[in-house]
RNA sequence: GGUUCCGUAGCUCAGUUGGUUAGAGCAGAUGACUCAUAAUCAUCGGGUCACUGGUUCGAGUCCAGUCGGGACCA
């Protein structure tokens, strides 16, 4: 393992908005890196913050008649919170609208502006008068109308100051190709070099204050504000003392990782090492640019209302078990899928059924022994030195998944030796050693799987704190320092102290009933529909189900049913998949081209392990069943009603 | 439209530089156990590795094309 120090950072976040996934996410990872380095025994420093300067904070201070200052300090609120509830432990808090970052960002312009490297010139833009923005001739649309508003923009000349990154565009291909770690994964220093194919131009890195005032003032010119991306970039250096701690500065700089989400590649990737090399500092070692939190409402459309707001899940089912979802489920780098479901099952199997009920079953154990405490092992045999080579892998499995950035890797190597825990007492079955009296076998499986616990709560208390916490606290280990060392042994767990009960540390989510609720309603619906129209409803009652027209695109038989056909279906430019019991009825070709009615918003379910999203209208009666169709020719996703 | 990545069991995905019977988790079926959170453990998957053609003694793994999906750029 490197030795080094470790620093990384997230990106600042722009305080005009609340929190959400992605920010949470990437603050995460951040956070559990930085305690999985710090477990390693290596220095560790962890920065976050918040980006204040620009044209959105200041008109949302505008809007809610404060100074964008008070806007600010308002807003940044909302971040410092949930970090505090996520139970993040960042080394550091950087706001732009710090004087210890002002000063530098200054310092910085200046010195650029002495060397030359930052020129003043004018350009030709386009202004929109009513959006109060710039735009360059190619953001235009037809007859040079603001591609926001859409109203005509004025051809205006305007002065301002130019960075000269376009001389650096030759360096940064060449430092691209000769570092494979500078940008990763591998595929986004591949976008970054298809972007530097073009010339790079010079970056502008003012903003005339006429237009806006909410920034640091250029020092030599106090007519213009820096732009804020300039502005924001420099936090990763301003933070550790660039041109102000020299000492600390050298001790963290470079960088180990920025951790930025793929939107902001282009800024990292391009801007930020040019400034970098302009002020001659080293490179940071990796930029890495992760994926995507999916949530089921950009997944499925949004006419379904089953949208789950990730950050409710740390509300509803623990902050561990959240922070363990997002960590164990995304691939690094790819976009993942957030869904209730995913995260119920993954919930279940991994936390309650495995890791929590090993635990369970251990100490309620040796709670129930004559003597309640950690028993002295005798000889392995066997299965004991093949359950410990497991645990064992699980700890260098998880070294190296840090290395390669694949946490997930590593959390699956952890999660298969609690496996291998459950296994190993079936195998040597303590309950029938104490019945036999086989004391000596019956205290070494309790030790091995006590001591397994040990190592297992120490590799994943950098994702679950807490949780592994109370881990280690029913073995009685609670105050001891977690160190990587102590995990690479077996056998540091000392005999004779006492255990605890700790409770259930992953209760079960039970969710069993209602699923099959919804399987039933989805089943037997389209039989229904028709007949003895029961209770009065009022019409608020009935537009709580969306209908809608959709198109038939594909059908086939649901094998091993009768019944069943699932079809792809159209609804306006949204495809997806439903199951309806119309097999009896309709063969796949008799219904592929209609056009049917749909309740587009019925909670999705699983039928015969098909997922079906809506359900379709029939009419039935004896042994009878047509579809509800429209009368004539309408696109698919019409409302009806 | 250009560049690029991907398309493997019902679902999520692993599959190093081409080489013996293509793997894991989840879901499902059967059985076992009872220390435990109706948890756990064992056995059961014969999947045209998207399609077509090619290179090779041999390709999921390389090449070309087709279809489908994503990313970036325009």
């Amino acid at each position: 393992m490197p030795k080094s120090p470790f620093y990384i950072t997230t990106p600042i976040y722009y305080v005009n908005g609340k929190p959400h996934i992605g920010h949470a996410y990437t603050t995460v990872l951040a956070d559990v890196l930085t305690r999985y380095y710090k477990l390693l025994g290596i220095e560790s420093h962890f920065l976050t913050g918040t980006d204040e300067h620009g044209s959105k904070v200041q008109e949302a201070a505008v809007k809610n008649h404060m100074t964008p200052q008070e806007q600010c300090d308002t807003t940044v609120g909302n971040f410092i919170e949930l970090w505090k509830k996520l139970d993040i432990y960042y080394d550091d808090f950087i706001r732009t609208t710090e004087e210890r970052h002002k000063t530098i960002v200054r310092k910085i312009l200046q010195d650029l502006y002495d060397r030359e490297l930052i020129y003043k010139a004018e350009y030709k833009g386009w202004y929109c008068v009513p959006c109060e923005r710039f735009f360059t001739e190619k953001d235009l649309l037809e007859g040079n109308l603001c591609p926001e508003c859409k109203r005509p923009t004025n051809e205006l000349v305007e002065s301002n100051y130019f960075f000269k990154m376009s001389s650096y565009q030759e360096w940064l291909i060449d430092y691209i190709n000769t570092h494979p770690s500078f940008i990763l994964p591998s595929y986004r220093a591949n976008e970054t070099l298809g972007f530097l194919r073009q010339p790079l131009g010079d970056l502008c890195v003012s903003r005339p204050k006429s237009r806006l005032s909410w920034g640091i003032e250029l020092p030599f010119d106090k007519d213009y504000v820096c732009y804020v991306w300039f502005d924001a970039l420099v936090n990763y250096i301003s933070a550790v003392g660039y041109m102000a701690d020299e000492k600390k500065f050298n001790k963290w700089w470079p960088a180990s990782y920025h951790l930025i989400g793929k939107d902001i590649l282009t800024t990292h990737t391009v801007y930020w090492p040019t400034m970098l090399k302009s002020m001659n500092i080293e490179m940071p070692k990796t930029i890495f640019a992760h994926g995507w939190w999916l949530t089921g409402d950009q997944k499925m459309g949004k006419s379904l209302g089953n949208t789950v707001n990730p950050m409710d899940m740390a509300e509803k089912y623990g902050v561990d078990a959240f922070k363990y979802f997002l960590m164990a489920e995304m691939v690094l780098g790819q976009d993942a899928t957030f869904t209730e479901d995913a995260f119920i099952s993954k919930y279940n199997t991994d936390l309650a059924n495995d890791l929590g009920n090993f635990l369970n079953r251990v100490i309620k154990f040796i709670l129930k022994q004559p003597s309640p405490i950690i028993p002295e092992p005798g000889i392995n045999d066997d299965n004991d030195i093949e359950f410990k080579n497991e645990v064992m892998n699980a700890v260098n499995a998880m070294e190296t998944a840090l290395l390669e950035m694949k946490l997930n890797k590593g959390i699956d190597a952890v999660i298969a030796s609690v496996r291998a825990g459950n296994r190993y007492m079936e195998k040597t079955a303590p309950w029938k050693l104490a019945k036999e009296g086989n004391l000596e076998r019956l205290n070494s499986v309790l030790y091995n799987t006590a001591e397994a616990l040990r190592i297992i709560s120490g590799l994943l208390y950098p994702v679950i704190p807490e949780k592994a916490s109370v881990i280690r606290k029913a073995l009685g280990i609670g105050d001891e320092k977690l160190i990587i060392d102590d995990l690479r042994i077996w056998g540091k767990l000392k005999p004779g102290i006492s255990v605890t009960d700790t409770g259930v540390l992953f209760p079960r989510i039970e969710i069993e009933k209602n699923e099959e609720k919804t399987k039933e309603k989805a089943l037997s619906a389209p039989i229904q529909v028709s007949e003895n129209v029961v209770d009065m409803i009022s019409i608020d009652d009935f537009f709580k189900a969306k209908l809608k027209t959709a198109k038939i695109l594909k059908a086939e038989k649901v094998t091993k049913t009768d019944k069943l056909l699932k079809l792809a279906i159209e609804i306006g430019k949204e495809e997806r998949q439903i199951v309806a019991g119309i097999a009896l009825f309709y063969t796949p070709e008799q219904v592929i081209g209609k056009t049917i009615v749909i309740v587009s918003n019925l909670k999705p379910a699983k039928i015969c392990g098909i997922e079906s999203h809506g359900m379709l209208l029939a009419a039935k009666i004896d042994d009878k069943l047509k579809l509800v169709t429209v009368d004539g020719e309408i696109p698919s996703g019409a409302s009806v009603g």
